[in-house]
DNA sequence: TCTGGGGTCCTAGGACCC
DNA sequence: TCTGGGGTCCTAGGACCC
C-alpha cells in the first residue's frame, strides 16, 4: 500500500515574520505590498489577520480598512526560500522521495517507511514535531493512499491540522467534500456546474462520463469522474512538459509613453534572460504580455528558428510584439517571458553561429557575474539608470 | 476597494506536410 | 470542379493554483 503525506506550511509568509519577530507573535501580521500603494495585494496573512477577513489576493486597501492595527511588511522572499529549503531537508530525513511543490508545501512518499518510522500516522506526527522543533513552524499533514487525496486533506484542518483518509474510505471522503474545496475546480467551474444541476460531489458521480464530456471536453470530464472517486492517483506525478520563465509589473498609474512602455519592457527582458542564464535554460519563444486599465488582457508570442542570444536580441523580438500588439491606451500591466525553455547548451558553437550577439551576450553574463559576486554593486543599462537615482 | 506575480495545463483553430 | 485524413507545430485565450 502506498502512502503519501502532504506538508502544508500554516500561513508561511507571516509565521516566518513572527519566527524573526517574536514581539509579533499573537497579532495580526499582513505580509505584501505596502498598505499605502496602489493596486497591491496581501500576499499571506497570520491567522490573527485572518480573524478580521483579511486573506490571500486581498487588495491591500481592503485589508487596511479591516484590519487598521495589524503590522504590515514586506514580502522578503530570499529568507522565506531559505527557511524553505532547511524545512525540506527536515522532509527529507523521513523519506527520499520528496516532492516538493512550491515554497510552502511537499509531498513525502511514506510508502516503504515503516521500518523505521513505524505506521504513516505516526510518522506524520513525527514530521510536525519535528519542523515545530527544528525550524519553530506549524504544519499541517494530509496522509492518503494518493497525492490527489493527501492534498487535500492537508487542508481539512489548518491551521497545525493532521488528517487523515483511511485506506478503502477515498471515494467516501470525497462524498463528504464540499464543491469548493475539490481541487483543481474553480469559480469557473464551479458555475458551469450550477448551470448543469450539479452542486454536489454526489451529483457528479451519478453524472455519467459521457454527459460531463459534452460540458468539460474529454480531459476535463476524466478529471471530474476520476476527482470525485478519489481516483486522480497519477495528477501530481508526471513530469511536466514545458517551462517558462517570465516577469510582469502592474504600474501604481497607467502608463502611455511609448518610450516609457519600451523601458520597463527593457527591464522585464532584463529580469527574465539572467534568470535564464542563471539557471542554464534556454529559448526560442518570446511572449509579450498587456493588461489595460480596463483590465482586458492580451498576449502575444512568436517563436523564431533560433535560439534567444542575449536580453539585447529578447529586447528586440519583444519590442516587435509590442509594435504588433499595442494600439495606444492605458497600459496597467506589462510582462515579458521565454517559453518553451530548453537544456541552454554549452556554450561551445558560440563563435561559429554568432549573429551579433555574441558580445552582448558575453557582456550580460560578466554583469551577472559581478552582480553575483556582490549584489551591492549596480551595473545595469544607462536606459534603466533613472530607476537607481529615482 | 476594484482586481499581484509566477507558473502549468487545456482548447480550438490555422498552417503545413504527407 | 467542391474537397480525405492524420500528424505536428504554433498561437491566443482561459482556467486554475500557490
Amino acid at each position: 500500500m502506498t502512502w503519501f503525506l502532504h506538508v502544508d506550511m500554516d500561513a508561511f509568509y507571516a509565521s516566518v515574520e513572527q519566527l524573526d519577530h517574536p514581539e509579533l507573535k499573537g497579532k495580526p501580521v499582513i505580509v505584501g505590498g505596502q498598505p499605502d500603494a496602489r493596486r497591491s495585494v496581501v500576499s499571506t496573512a497570520s491567522y490573527e489577520a485572518r480573524k478580521y477577513g483579511v486573506h490571500s489576493a486581498m487588495p491591500m486597501a481592503q485589508a487596511y480598512r479591516l484590519c487598521p492595527d495589524a503590522v504590515y511588511l514586506p514580502v522578503r522572499m530570499k529568507r522565506y526560500q531559505e527557511k524553505s529549503a532547511e524545512i525540506m531537508d527536515i522532509f527529507r530525513t523521513f523519506s527520499p522521495d520528496v516532492q516538493q511543490m512550491s515554497v510552502d508545501e511537499a509531498f513525502i512518499d511514506l510508502t516503504g517507511t515503516q521500518r523505521l518510522f513505524g505506521p504513516p500516522e505516526h510518522t506524520a506526527q513525527l514530521v510536525k514535531k519535528a519542523v515545530r522543533e527544528q525550524a519553530g513552524l506549524t504544519v499541517s499533514v494530509g496522509l492518503a493512499t494518493n497525492k490527489y487525496l493527501a492534498k487535500i486533506a492537508s487542508g481539512i484542518s489548518k491551521p497545525d491540522g493532521f488528517y487523515v483518509i483511511p485506506q478503502g474510505t477515498e471515494a467516501a471522503f470525497m462524498h463528504s467534500l464540499p464543491l469548493e474545496r475539490v481541487w483543481g475546480i474553480g469559480e469557473k467551474t464551479r458555475t458551469k456546474l450550477h448551470k448543469l444541476g450539479l452542486y454536489t460531489t454526489q451529483d457528479i458521480y451519478n453524472t455519467p462520463l459521457q454527459l460531463l464530456s459534452n460540458s468539460f471536453g474529454d480531459v476535463g470530464a476524466q478529471f471530474l469522474y476520476k476527482a470525485v472517486r478519489g481516483e486522480n492517483a497519477n495528477l501530481f506525478t508526471e513530469e511536466s512538459k514545458t517551462h517558462s520563465i517570465s516577469a510582469e509589473t502592474t504600474f501604481q498609474y497607467d502608463l502611455c509613453d511609448y518610450y516609457a512602455i519600451e523601458t520597463y519592457l527593457m527591464e522585464l527582458c532584463y529580469t527574465v534572460m539572467f534568470r535564464m542564464y542563471k539557471e542554464g535554460w534556454a529559448s526560442r519563444t518570446v511572449q509579450l504580455k498587456i493588461r489595460y486599465d480596463d483590465f482586458s488582457t492580451y498576449s502575444i508570442q512568436e517563436t523564431a528558428d533560433r535560439l534567444i542570444a542575449s536580453a539585447e536580441d529578447m529586447f528586440s523580438r519583444a519590442k516587435l510584439l509590442l509594435k504588433k500588439k499595442y494600439t495606444g491606451g492605458n497600459i496597467r500591466l506589462l510582462g515579458a517571458g521565454a517559453l518553451n525553455l530548453e537544456q541552454s547548451a554549452a556554450d561551445t558553437q558560440g563563435e561559429l553561429f554568432d549573429f551579433g550577439d555574441g558580445k552582448a551576450k558575453i557582456l550580460e553574463q560578466t554583469v551577472l557575474q559581478i552582480k553575483q559576486k556582490d549584489p551591492s554593486i549596480k551595473i545595469t543599462k544607462a536606459r534603466l539608470l533613472k530607476d537607481i537615482f529615482s
